[in-house]
DNA sequence: AGCGCTCCCGTGAGCGCTCACGGGACTGCC
DNA sequence: GGCAGTCCCGTGAGCGCTCACGGGAGCGCT
């Protein structure tokens, strides 16, 4: 591959009118040998992108957009690719998306607040909505979107923004239920820690606990890794050697929490029962499977499209009740 | 053949025109109230805002882009965003573009050679260039990437494109090395199948094999998933009842080579030693934890991007010598 | 010659935006 | 009054490309 090397100069960005001066034609005719048009010779085609790779040409795709705007690009904003769970949701957005003929762009945060209005910022001159994970105050999130549709997910808050909330009341409420049912009565929580406040699927789980009439004080706060979880059930247990149940705040949580229930020798679910929450596909390959509070992260990813189309059409929008998707206990081997 | 269809059905898209004749003020006041430049009166400001607000003004981010290029968009097409093998690379081309400054787009092709082209057909005019996994013939590579850096990953021919090579050859010596010490002589190997060709990791492994004087004919296809290497170890077991070892095409069907081990009752790594390929994060999890040849997927992301700014500066690329990313026994409790 | 037709190719216009510049209105100060 | 300075705001130009036209050249036919 051969490329003008520019030495020290400034590498003058090449375009259409380069190569047209070059091949000793028009930019026209440029366009039309690029494009595979019809109304050119043969003959000047090649010679024309001879000249392009020679000069090494390539595109603008911003010029290229401008003049026929057909590309729509969503932008998918979520805190970590490495968590499975984000993968299935952003799967699902691009899986609907690829149906309506739209790019998706996705970005990592890596669960940062200050990552995200970076992020944002860049953004918004990229794409032409935004669907996310979004942790900082919805002031900042506005500053940086400005006319732009954006689709928030799991941000429990009421909002000016569409939010496609994740209820989990009922599945968690059902999982103490499963918990209390199987004759336990000291349930832990491994919670996310990087939050200042309690997570919400905490206050599912303190309101699932009352309703139970059981004490839900044992919570330890657990890194969103599988070590962490694994280093927050040894806290967990150390603190409260007679807890016989945990919920976790996730499934990833919950898998180091099974591991690190082996190495203590706890028998999972006899002496230790686990209930994770998400449902990942990631569960079933663990032993024992991991029962959890799941999400159906296909219509997840679905619903956060729909709704962008809504918006972007200027339509009418789906309701806050409309989108909604619920967390529904799924048995398996581990509680 | 997914095309670009009719994407924004809007009836006239509302331009920075239409929001200056609104407010009474020039495209320029406009562009300075989006922007939050300075030589603006904070009244015509806001004025211009409730504007823009109002007719639902969304900017042009082609018409931005074409005006300060300063955004660089690599496309990152990867075969299955659910397969964690992928999303760590891509997490780490993600992290070795951020440091540049640029963006990413992943595109998932789904592993079907057709979505490939669609998916270039949409990619070329949106991306500046191009990183990815890809089986279709080259030729048809070329037609869709005219003058577009490409970096391809793991394609083992000789290639007129960038290729990072992945070379499992040594990992996989070792790990039949590993086995022969072991005591272990009658050793399987869970293939790729949706190939019509064998894998070349299937050639590592006969290689090695041979290099061990012992047979490596006892070889069944696998679909890329857990559920997938879970049956083909079914069948490799009932075709050849005396393996007592396997190895795999990569760590997902490993992973569902345990599982069903342990539902046939046959201890891991006692009755039956497992050896994965990729060395995913995940294979700490399960249990036992999976014996692997492992890569170094960041490196292979932070080498793609890196051959990727070097074609675009028009500088010297990298020498196939140097775009290497090399599989290493990593051993664990499966082998 | 004149006409119509096909095959190429080029020219003007404009996509929507930002940048550089110019300039009016108003202040303060000599 | 004159001058500089500040604060706003508008105008022309142009980013790189494609689309809609126009038009020359060559052909065959009347």
């Amino acid at each position: 591959m051969v490329l003008p090397s520019a030495a020290g100069t400034e590498p003058r960005k090449i375009t259409i009118n380069d190569v047209a001066k070059s091949a000793g034609v028009s930019r026209q005719t440029v366009s039309r040998a690029l494009n595979d048009k019809d109304e050119i010779d043969s003959d000047t085609k090649q010679r024309v992108l001879d000249a392009a790779r020679a000069l090494g040409y390539r595109p603008s795709r911003f010029a290229r957009g401008l003049v026929r705007q057909d590309t729509m690009t969503i932008g998918l904003v979520i805190p970590d690719l490495l968590n499975p769970f984000f993968t299935e949701v952003a799967a699902a957005a691009l899986e609907a998306a690829r149906t309506r003929g739209w790019q998706v762009v996705v970005y990592d945060t890596g669960d940062r607040a200050e990552e995200e209005l970076g992020t944002l910022q860049v953004i918004s001159s990229q794409v032409d909505a935004v669907i996310g994970y979004f942790s900082c105050p919805e002031g900042e999130l506005e500053k940086f979107t400005r006319g732009m549709p954006v689709v928030l997910i799991g941000r429990e808050q009421r909002t000016r923004f569409s939010a496609i909330r994740i209820d989990g009341a009922a599945g968690v409420h059902a999982a103490v239920a499963h918990l209390v049912a199987q004759g336990h009565t000291r349930i832990g929580m491994l919670d996310h820690h990087t939050r200042a406040e309690p997570s919400v699927r905490h206050e599912w789980f303190t309101t699932a606990a009352a309703a139970h009439g059981i004490e839900a004080g044992m919570v330890v706060g657990a890194d969103q890794t599988a070590d962490g979880g694994g280093a927050a059930l040894r806290t967990l247990l150390g603190e409260h050697p007679d807890v016989t149940a945990v919920f976790t705040f996730n499934d990833i949580i919950a898998i180091g929490a099974l591991r690190e229930a082996r190495r203590l020798g706890r028998n999972v679910p006899r002496d230790l029962a686990v209930i994770g929450f998400d449902g990942l596909q990631l569960g079933a390959l663990v032993e024992p499977p991991l029962t959890s509070v799941a999400l159906d992260t296909r219509q997840l990813g679905a619903l956060a499209i729909e709704q962008v189309a809504r918006l972007l059409s200027g339509g009418e929008a789906l309701a806050a009740d409309d989108l909604v998707v619920r967390g529904e206990l799924r048995l398996s081997g581990s509680a």
